[in-house]
DNA sequence: TCTGGGGTCCTAGGACCC
DNA sequence: TCTGGGGTCCTAGGACCC
């Protein structure tokens, strides 16, 4: 028999900042996003104090104006860092796993015959709770659907000592029978509004409705989901696969109308592309940019406007991408207007060996200095921290907030950033 | 006079996930 | 004042080919 376990770490930026910060283990404490936009995780007490998923951060204090809430702006670098550890030692646990998220992953439990599944997650909650300091929570199900429903109930009941199993048919009725459909892996908001309609409330309802109901009703992937709560395997365990598009976007603090500031941003958000396309080995054919006002403000005059440029060659170079992206901005790029959001988007990839090269538009002793200087790019950059180096397309005129020259004003606001504990410059430097 | 059928590729839109 | 960012898959319809 095979089962699937879901490992995912328990509110995982909340309990990741918590990892440093023990003083603030049962207070709320939210983390927030980009640009310190909007909530994006919270503990249980924040839960509990009903802050929703989304709030605007300045309705935070507005709605809640005499709590005592701990308030984080997203940490990319340590969630990154300690999710990662978690990942090693699920892969010294079982040989196949697929990590599906930043804070879950997947593990194949094979011939599991007289295994106690129970016991081993218990186990595998208290091994990373004590090696990495997040608690997780372990579902484990004849399916991987049923396996995500197993570790809601793991996170929601204390009695489950952080593992809720579905190993026979009354656990897999039962809590069928307990699960809002609304909630089922799979079912956004559109189709339970829909299954509601027709007086489908829990996830036991669809199940029981017949597959030919089903199949009229939605796709193929809609149709997955109900083999998978009546037990039948059918979503693939795979990694999942190389990007095929990339994407770096921002709103930003507030909004920029200046043509020379966003075409310096579009080079930022273009050079970070190119260096996620390396990183996994691919080259891109297309390069896309978009711009966009603020939607929220109806008293302003609206523009969206999306161009992309195909590459003769597909390029991994950032001074290539750069310049093809600055090249669309110019297309789109209309005076008047309060920008608020712009990005680049990087399509249709193509990998390593298989690169094709034009040769129209082939130098090949070009081509092997780009690929070194990139090269070099990249691993000060990983060492030194983002945009330790950068092209000069990108940089910004002016000083720092501390009165010194500086190269690149981060777009971003995060005015509540913790200290990047594990993977500082610093730290590097103090340990040689 | 007569208006098939199968295949591929591309795009836009709708749905979902974390 | 202030409202995230980054992805995937499926489907229907049009263009085009033979």
């Amino acid at each position: 028999m095979t089962y699937f376990a879901v490992v995912d770490c328990d509110n995982c930026y909340v309990s990741c900042e918590r990892v440093f910060r023990p003083d603030l283990n049962d207070k709320p404490v939210v983390v927030l996003s980009n640009n310190d936009g909007c909530v994006v995780a919270r503990s249980n007490e924040a839960k509990q104090l009903g802050i929703k998923a989304g709030t605007p951060y300045f309705k935070l204090a507005q709605e809640f104006p005499n709590q005592k809430i701990a308030v984080f702006s997203s940490n990319y670098e340590l969630y990154g860092d300690l999710t990662a550890r978690v990942m090693t030692i699920l892969h010294q646990e079982s040989p196949e796993y697929f990590r599906y998220s930043i804070d879950e992953a997947f593990v194949v439990l094979r011939h599991t015959e007289g295994a106690d599944l129970k016991k081993w997650g218990e186990e595998l909650h208290v091994r990373i709770k004590k090696a990495v300091g997040i608690p997780v929570s372990i579902g484990i199900g004849p399916t991987k659907t049923l396996a995500k429903m197993a570790s809601h109930f793991a996170k929601h009941y204390k009695g489950y000592h952080h593992c809720c199993l579905i190993d026979t048919e009354e656990k897999r009725v039962k809590a069928l029978s307990l699960y809002p459909i609304s909630e089922v892996w799979g079912i956004g908001r559109r189709y339970a509004a829909k299954l509601n309609g027709l007086g489908v409330n829990l996830a036991l309802d669809f199940a029981r409705m017949s597959k030919e109901e089903v199949q009229s009703l939605f796709n193929v992937v809609g149709t997955r989901t109900w083999r998978e709560l009546n037990g039948e395997d059918c979503v693939p365990n795979e990694e999942p696969a190389k990007k095929k598009s990339i994407c770096v976007s921002r709103s930003f603090p507030g909004m920029i109308s200046d043509y020379e500031v966003l075409r310096r941003y579009i080079s930022n958000y273009a050079a970070r592309c190119s260096e996620k396309l390396r990183v996994q080995g691919t080259a891109a054919s297309v390069v896309g940019v978009f711009l966009s006002t603020n939607p929220f403000r109806e008293d302003l005059q609206q523009y969206n406007n999306f161009y992309d440029i195909r590459l003769l060659t597909p390029s991994n170079s950032s001074i290539t991408i750069v310049k093809q992206a600055e090249a669309c901005f110019q297309k789109i790029y209309k005076e008047g207007f309060m920008y608020k959001r712009a990005g680049v988007v990087l399509m249709s990839m193509e990998y390593g060996a298989g690169i094709q090269t034009n040769f129209l538009d082939y130098d090949a002793e070009r081509f092997e200095k780009m690929k070194r200087l990139d090269k070099v790019i990249d691993r000060l950059n990983r060492i030194g921290g983002t945009e330790t180096v950068i092209l000069g397309s990108q940089q910004f005129p002016g000083k720092g907030s501390n009165g010194k020259s500086t190269l690149f004003a981060d777009a971003i606001k995060h005015d509540y950033k913790s200290p990047n504990y594990t993977t500082r410059w610093t730290d590097i430097i103090e340990l040689k």
